[in-house]
DNA sequence: CAGGTAATACAACGCTTGTTGTGTTTAACG
DNA sequence: CGTTAAACACAACAAGCGTTGTATTACCTG
């Protein structure tokens, strides 16, 4: 347990200084020793909170996913109907610098996690429930009428999911391609011609 | 220029090796001395074709988007109207262990794309290309009259390729979420609900 | 104040990497 | 047949990598 506060790295610091190093070099060059000149530390601060390089880019990979999980709980807060769905789709597309970095972080490691089977498997993990969330969330609108009761809540969510991420993928590839305003045009298009839900006026990007 | 056959290797033939190692170890993993093993030769050979080894991953990631674009051209082959556009797709999305293979060297190249300029701009010389195609595929079911003209055509495109790359991205960090079915399902829900095209009868999954 | 332990620095090891340079083979040409 | 250049093998280099071990600092406890 950390002694004082000045010195003395968490294993969150630890990883949130391999992101800025990802972010800026790319995780082919975010090395153990880069990493620690990050934090204005030697390697000794790396190894000694992870036994691996491997266990650490696992540990920053799984912050990287429960901090978004975070963000979107809190963007859920007071929010009902289609609404909570949009909500969602909010946190998870890159509409603000944050949402970009967080992507710029998960496509990186989604090179990787192509060989990695532990990577691959957090980001199973992490997608399962993000596309739980979508799926629990429809479900609740098929109960409440506002969505048709014959339409599968699973595939619905699934294809929602890939929607978004296809364009978070487009973004970061084509950021031309894909403003803000258009991928929430895009997002509501499908959401209303799916689900015949009115589009929100203004189509507002807001946060951050 | 190659003298004789049986010895002597192209480009092509270094790339493709670069494929396979990649395929099989991981991007991280494809070093010059392990190309050059796969193709049974030393390192001579990868240096003789090529200056850099970012030349050769440039020239491999190249090869990878003409072979799409020309299994796209084939595919279009006889089709009209918007069958022309299910053409399109089914070479893009991940239904048959060619297009898997495609896609899993794709996404390992877009982790080094995050950092590397150059192969960021191959990419998006390429996704232009591809959403091109369906845009010019739009338009001409708008001059015909199968589609409504007030439709924006480059955005339904990009909408359209959005969907297609994350049912491709979801596919390979989720395997079972996306069966093939579920792929042409998910599309043709999309196409249905927003261009009014009638399902096609039996959702066949063939090729290769 | 003394001892102990958490937290970090630092040096060193073995290994792999991309790249360069120099041989060596082989086919084509005058 | 002898020359030439393409095509490749091979060795060597410096640089960087992850990892390990040991030394050093700083704080807490008794």
């Amino acid at each position: 347990m950390a002694r004082i506060a000045g010195r003395s790295y968490s294993r969150e610091q630890v990883a949130e200084a391999a992101w800025r190093v990802i972010l800026r070099d790319g995780l082919h060059n975010a090395s153990v020793r880069a990493i620690a000149k990050e934090l204005n530390a030697t390697t000794g601060v790396v190894t000694y909170h992870f036994h691996d390089k491997a266990e650490l880019l696992l540990f920053a990979l799984d912050r990287l996913g429960t901090a978004i999980v975070r963000d979107m709980d809190a963007a859920l807060a007071g929010a009902t109907g289609i609404e909570r769905v949009r909500r969602i789709l909010r946190t998870t597309m890159p509409l603000g610098p944050r949402e970009i970095s967080g992507w710029k972080l998960w496509m990186s490691f989604v090179g990787l996690a192509m060989s990695d089977k532990k990577l691959r498997e957090e980001h199973q993990r992490r997608l399962e429930i993000l596309n739980g969330r979508l799926e629990f969330e429809i479900r609740a609108l098929q109960a409440r009428g506002d969505v048709p009761a014959e339409i599968d809540a699973r595939q619905e969510a699934d294809a929602l999911a890939a929607l978004s991420d296809g364009i978070g993928l487009g973004y970061l590839l084509r950021p031309k391609a894909y403003p803000p305003e258009k991928q929430w045009s895009i997002v509501d298009g499908y959401l209303n011609s799916r689900f015949g839900v009115a589009r929100s006026p203004g189509v507002k990007v807001p946060r951050r």
